[in-house]
DNA sequence: CTTTAATGAATTATTAATGAATCAAATCTA
DNA sequence: TAGATTTGATTCATTAATAATTCATTAAAG
């Protein structure tokens, strides 16, 4: 097997994305986890734990969230509620917002 | 080709998905960005940027991250300098705690 | 110090994600 | 309203992610 091409990522998302996996661990470690007690739990293995603490962006976010979310780290919320009633409202928001975009703005007629 | 089954997720960690996908469609709209374009800025595909809007799990993280810092929406801290000096502190943190868990807590021995 | 277990790292097979293409439906602007 | 374009949704081929396994290293606790 070849190792993949990583996607070129920026520097910011990559420091987000280290900085999240280093909270996992924090908190892994903070609640006497062993990072298989942790796969297990989260339904991952502890392969995929382990790239995950390391901040690799082709974990799949659904992994990291849930991983996140069983570590108690905070999404947004910490609290559960608050964020399903933060979604909430954004979706009534999104109604207010255009449904499509048009893409060019018009360039000025300058020729005459 | 099969439809895959997806992992489950907790109700909480869907909610966060679902947000950030919002959060990333309602600023690429604010700045007039057509789906095709952003897609095109972030190096993925459409219809990649559709699932991600969705708040589909199984994006990659990195994918999911890109984009929403191409759109402005807020990792951690808006600013990358936070962002950098807050990673920087944090490893320092890491170096504090235990390197490894011993798992099973001892049993308190009252077999006296 | 010794023992035992956890972690890190690497490899490979399997499974799923991603990209490309297409078409219909919705939505914007002239 | 008409025309043009964006978006939503599928399908399928290609590529990459994930799980499983193994082994070496490191760290915890008696």
């Amino acid at each position: 097997m070849v190792k993949p091409v990583s996607r070129p990522i920026s520097q910011h998302s990559s420091n987000a994305l280290q900085l999240l996996g280093q909270l996992v661990r924090e908190a892994r470690i903070k609640k006497s986890m062993t990072t298989s007690d942790l796969a297990l739990r989260a339904g991952i293995s502890r392969t995929l734990l382990q790239r995950l603490e390391r901040g690799d962006p082709s974990c799949s976010i659904g992994a990291v969230f849930e991983v996140a979310t069983i570590c108690g780290v905070p999404l947004f919320e910490q609290d559960p509620r608050q964020l399903a009633s933060q979604l909430g409202l954004h979706q009534e928001k999104m109604t207010l917002l255009p449904k499509a975009i048009r893409a060019i703005a018009k360039e000025v007629k300058d020729d005459f």
